[in-house]
RNA sequence: GGUCGCUUAGCUCAGUUGGUUAGAGCGUUCGGCUUACAUCCGAAAGGUCGGGGGUUCGAGUCCCUCAGCGACCACCA
């Protein structure tokens, strides 16, 4: 055994051992109890970062089962991430003078499948140098033809339900990247903003959004305000910058009268309140904003302006025409940007596909609330029941050219849709002609994720469908064990596999939900290329190893708590690392010793340490059973070092040394079964020492922890 | 405004159902290259466990309250 461990010079060797012999690999025993985990895939196109690592979590559950004695399954994937991987290939467009208008839709959805086929291997490869156990004859892509299937057939079940329905809302819309988004997809920025005082008629009101004055269909006042009330059910005549125009006042409990002056234009095109306000009164749209950004030809001189300009210049003519009385220059709001671009959203209203949300979430919260579905760290299960709660209906269409195409084609005839489940209906369903256009949308990344759990089991047979749920692999295997997660992607992911697949299943995705925190800088902030403290996970692993970049995510910290990385950590478990390593080699170099009568000193000092190991065992078990897999590895820390090296090593060295059999093999006995339970943890390592004492072609693997 | 979390040694954090002198990693000081390991060993310094109140024989651990920090969400004409 060399003088210190030396991770590089393992890790390849073990990891393809590993595959090679098949230790990763799942099939149907019906002897024994499955236990699988779906891996969350990550981005195809993007090499891993810290947060992944986070993942060590499932490998941890996973080689902790095997060694129970389960049949484990750590099934891989790679996401194609819709929008966020076209936002990056457009950026790379970008850098070339090129951009994604250049291109038809094939030949640019050909070239990011180009794109994203080049880079997957890298994370995959990098996934296996973090020591994942997965089993990677079974890894699915997204976009595999057999997983667009399944989507195809849920989305058409949901349809055929009546939980999928087509229908022209305001919807969340960039029109910079030119797709609307769910509402998960927007982030509300803090802004100070001027609040413009215009006269309105006879009243005089506040708005931050004079540009979308020409959109107005009412004026709204509350219906208890005094000042108001006899404007109420009244037409008010307007003077407006293009016309004199005649409007309806209504009253609405949503106007506030503290604010402003208590009278609200409504816009119903353009804004979500005003948009519910006309549901409620019946009053019209009016969209004078396009998709481009730009004020459309209802507004007159103001036609092609983009909304900021158009506003600048309507202040400036409002001004003119001594109809801005007051112009509050500290108003702070918040306003919706896009969460990749950063820039403001406009509500506008789109026909799109949306998931009927609540009947599909009420049941999940049942599932969840019945315990059918366990929640750990369990303060999280009040956010995901919160979560289930808030939702609304999910607008799924996105008109993004990377992703799955949606299975619903128009009639040129009759304008109806008619929704397959993958295959071109030969004709409309309601008139039968045969001419029908293919909707250009793609499906919102989120929604075919969310059928993740299911998919990528009913896909390892080969003509498994939604409507036949017999495959033996996913019989087997599903409902998988555990969902492990980071909480941060809860309502995206989480919330939504649990509605669509027990939707889809009639059977949970997953029996437990176990979340992880966020990886932090030393300082505890986030980590992110702007702030430049980014730290590459394949870095710390090169530099200290992988099982050392594992521990230090996991050493001394609370699930479910955010994790404050910093080097030191990972130099203390590449020292605990080496430790494990000399531990074994000192019992190693004095496996030769010459056999010998024990004392009355050792064989106190053995029992005691038997007795020690005895109760750290179950407490070890005892913690990995309830989820608690830090302390589980903290105590094997603090036993292995502590108390078997420092202290009893140290007592019994001399025993040792003198070549006294008994002393040697007891302390073999309890060091191996502690290589055991730190495998999960740190695989490498402990593969490494087993490796040194049984033989190149044996394997911790093949052994099971006994109680 | 709502929900959740955090406040323990110089720094970063553990401390599971309340129970003896409160721990770790890193750092600091002193002493050791002892043939497993200097990626080490031994010793030491360093904490009124955010403030206050309560329950209890006993509280860092449970309850109340105050303060500070943070995350997420909602509203915003």
């Amino acid at each position: 055994m060399n003088k210190a461990f030396i991770p590089s010079e393992w890790e390849e060797k073990l990891y393809s051992f590993w595959e090679q012999k098949g230790y990763f690999k799942a099939q149907i025993n019906k002897d024994k109890q499955p236990f699988s985990i779906i891996l969350p895939p990550p981005n195809a196109n993007a090499p891993l970062h810290l947060g992944h690592a986070m993942y060590v979590y499932e490998d941890i559950m996973i080689r902790y089962n095997k060694l129970l004695g389960k049949e484990v399954l750590w099934l891989p994937g790679a996401d194609h991430a819709g929008f966020e991987t076209q936002f990056v290939f457009e950026k790379n467009l970008q850098k070339q003078g090129k951009s994604r208008f250049d291109y038809d839709r094939e030949t640019l959805f050909t070239m990011i499948w180009d794109f994203v086929m080049e880079n997957r291997p890298i994370m995959e490869s990098q996934l296996k140098r973090l020591g994942f156990a997965l089993d990677w004859e079974k890894k699915k892509f997204t976009m595999d033809d057999d997983i667009v299937k399944i989507v195809y057939e849920t989305f058409k079940k949901l349809h055929d339900e009546g939980l999928v329905y087509r229908d022209t809302k305001l919807v969340n819309f960039c029109t910079h990247d030119g797709t609307s988004f769910s509402d998960l997809e927007i982030i509300y920025r803090e802004e100070t903003a001027p609040l413009y005082y215009m006269k309105y008629g006879p009243f005089e009101l506040a708005t931050v959004r004079p540009e979308t004055k020409f959109g107005d269909t009412a004026v709204a006042v509350h219906p208890d305000d005094r000042r108001y009330k006899k404007w109420i059910g009244k037409e008010i005549e307007v003077t407006g910058l293009i016309e004199t125009f005649k409007i309806r006042v209504i009253a609405d409990e949503a106007v506030d009268p503290k604010f402003g002056t208590g009278v609200v234009k409504v816009t119903p095109a353009h804004d979500f309140n005003d948009y519910e306000m006309a549901k409620r009164h019946n009053i019209p749209l009016k969209q004078v904003i396009g998709f481009d950004g730009r004020l459309n030809e209802l507004t007159g001189p103001y036609k092609g302006l983009k909304v900021l300009a158009a506003r600048e210049k309507v202040v400036e003519d409002l001004k003119q025409k001594g109809l801005i009385t007051k112009i509050d220059e500290s108003y702070t709001h918040s306003v919706p940007t896009c969460y990749k671009c950063g820039r403001v959203i406009e509500p506008l209203p789109k026909e799109q596909w949306f998931v009927k949300v609540r009947p599909l979430a009420d049941q999940a919260i049942k599932l969840v609330e019945k315990g059918e579905i366990n929640i750990y760290p369990r303060r999280f299960k009040r956010g995901l029941i919160d979560w289930l709660k808030k939702f609304h209906d999910w607008n799924i269409s996105r008109q993004i050219v990377w992703g799955i195409r949606i299975p619903a084609w128009r009639c040129s005839k009759c304008n109806e849709w008619t929704v397959t489940s993958g295959e071109k209906p030969t004709n409309c369903l309601k008139c039968q002609s045969k001419e029908l256009v293919q909707d250009e949308d793609t499906f919102d990344t989120w929604f075919s994720s969310s059928q993740w759990s299911y998919a990528t089991l009913l896909t390892q047979d080969h003509h498994s469908q939604l409507s036949n749920l017999n495959s033996q692999f996913y019989t087997y295997f599903y409902p998988t064990a555990v969902m492990e997660t980071g909480y941060e992607i809860l309502p995206w992911w989480v919330a939504r596999m649990i509605m669509m697949g027990y939707f889809a299943t009639n059977k949970v995705p997953f029996k437990n939900v176990f979340l992880h925190g966020m990886v932090r800088d030393k300082q505890g902030r986030k980590m992110s290329k702007s702030k430049g403290n980014v730290v590459n996970p394949m870095e710390v692993l090169d530099k200290y190893g992988a099982d050392a970049l594992r521990a230090a995510l996991i050493f001394q910290t609370t699930e479910g708590g955010d994790i404050t990385f910093s080097e030191d950590k990972a130099v203390g478990m590449r020292n605990f690392a080496n430790k494990i390593w000399n531990v074994g080699r000192f019992l190693y170099l004095n496996r030769n010793g010459k056999m010998k009568e024990e004392n009355g000193k050792s064989k106190k000092k053995l029992s005691d340490l038997h007795k020690e190991f005895f109760q750290l065992k179950k407490k070890s078990i005892k913690n990995m059973d309830s989820y608690n897999f830090s302390l589980a590895f903290d105590t094997l820390f603090e036993f292995l070092w502590h108390r078997f090296a420092d202290f009893y090593i140290e007592e019994l060295k001399e025993e040792v040394r003198s070549g006294n059999i008994k002393v040697l093999e007891g302390l073999e006995e309890v060091y191996l079964q502690v290589l055991l339970m730190l495998h999960p943890f740190m695989p490498f390592v402990t593969e490494a020492v087993w490796k040194e004492f049984h033989g190149e072609e044996k394997s911790i693997l093949d052994m099971r922890i006994e109680f």
